[in-house]
DNA sequence: ATTTGTATTATGTCATACATATAATATGAG
DNA sequence: CTCATATTATATGTATGACATAATACAAAT
């Protein structure tokens, strides 16, 4: 038997994969630019010698990502995709792994530690003052479950986000914050966080983190930062093993 | 004429619209979990009272988002959805807008801020090892461009994020690396990083990094860190406005 | 000139048929 | 009986043609 050449495993993609990709293609060596109209599905599809059902899954995936989108008889035109948007419908904590729940929720630490720089650029006392409104609010509630309402951890942290002035990072801490809560709820349920005492014995509260970031520097910052969130290191980093 | 009671504008949403929420209801609703196999596409039509083709294509949608995963003749089943891998296929940095990719990357600089405590809680001597040959190779290379190598820059900081042991962060790494890439090289072009003069004059390099990782903190280790990223934090903070 | 109707057009939906891959089963060789 | 091989059934993949729907342009009417 003659030496034969090895048979090539034959693309195992399928017909709308290969529309999809020549569809970018297309979009790239025209240049198209977000707001440009592309050509209608039917002669996509004649051109491509393929029926337009195909053409029209592959250009269905590309809107579901945003990339495109549809009008009634106005044709399609490209749109500059919303990166966030899109996981919003199926990001449900519900149906995400353990495993992943508790990547996005490092996620969030690493997150606030990390934004300190941005938050000190960025500051203005009118935002502030808004901070510090959140926080008197906080504090004339309950005076004795104040550290870890919900709701005001919600109210302030999300601020805090808000004040690093980045969109992309505040839509992505809207997109996570169902999955926070997720697994802030789970956490509290097992390890009573009231009970959770703080190394020194120094609990850093919201006023302090609000003093820190009027007076202080990124790095204090970034360390009263670690001290606040010091259970939920402690919880992330004990159950370890991914 | 009468005052008349503002007329509700009436839903604008498709029949695929529709039938994807319904189709992630009925996800909920039976606590289907990935892995979980759910019926064909020719119940969902029947039992909905539509065409086929309007499942198929909420279907579809749900697939793009990674949500469901089809093979022939063995039908449809539940899937973890890859929070991370649908970006790739639209992240093409020239499809993103300038202030999109700015963000993009200052997450990048909080994300290198934030992971520290995950890095001294997950070292270890194999890690440290081949850190420490990371930046052996590096000073062995070329003497006087060490500072910014790209390549060198990509190793040493993608092994940082490989130890953080965080799959999903490092997904993400993986993913925005050309988004990185792309804004470090238009960032270069202009100005100079080799000129840039660090305050105070000192320099904290990759070696420096990593002795902070085996003998430091993760404070000392973030503001090493910091110290590190000076020229990056400087870029972008003074660029500010978005 | 503003409104109202009408034709046009590209996407949205439907129905049906067939292709294809693969799990399950049956068949056959040893 | 065991294993490999062929057959069959089935759910998804693709193709085709038809009609519905909404948005636009333009004509007609007031």
């Amino acid at each position: 038997m003659k030496k034969l050449k090895k048979l090539e495993p034959l693309g195992t993609e399928s017909l709308v994969d290969k529309v999809e990709t020549r569809l970018l293609m297309f979009f790239k060596e025209n240049k198209l630019v977000p707001g440009d109209a592309i050509p209608k599905e039917i002669d996509f599809a004649t051109s491509l010698g393929v029926s337009r059902t195909v053409v029209r899954e592959a250009l269905l995936r590309l809107r579901t990502l945003g990339l495109v989108e549809s009008k009634k008889r106005r044709g399609m035109i490209l749109k500059q995709p919303d990166i966030i948007n899109n996981f919003a419908r199926i990001l449900d904590p519900t149906l995400l792994g353990e495993d992943t729940l508790k990547q996005l929720f490092e996620l969030r630490l690493i997150l606030e530690m990390g934004m300190a720089d941005f938050l000190f650029e960025n500051r203005n006392e009118e935002d502030l003052d808004e901070l510090e409104k959140i926080v008197a609010a906080e504090e004339a509630t309950d005076t004795h479950q104040i550290r870890f309402s919900l709701d005001k951890e919600i109210a302030f942290h999300g601020k805090l986000y808000q004040m690093s002035n980045n969109v992309t990072l505040q839509k992505f801490q809207d997109l996570l914050l169902p999955v926070f809560n997720y697994v802030y709820l789970k956490d509290t349920e097992n390890t009573n966080l009231d009970d959770y005492h703080y190394s020194e014995g120094e609990f850093v509260s919201h006023r302090m983190l609000l003093e820190t970031l009027r007076e202080g520097t990124p790095e204090t910052f970034r360390n009263a930062m670690r001290r606040h969130l010091e259970p939920h290191f402690d919880h992330a980093l004990k159950t370890g093993g991914r």
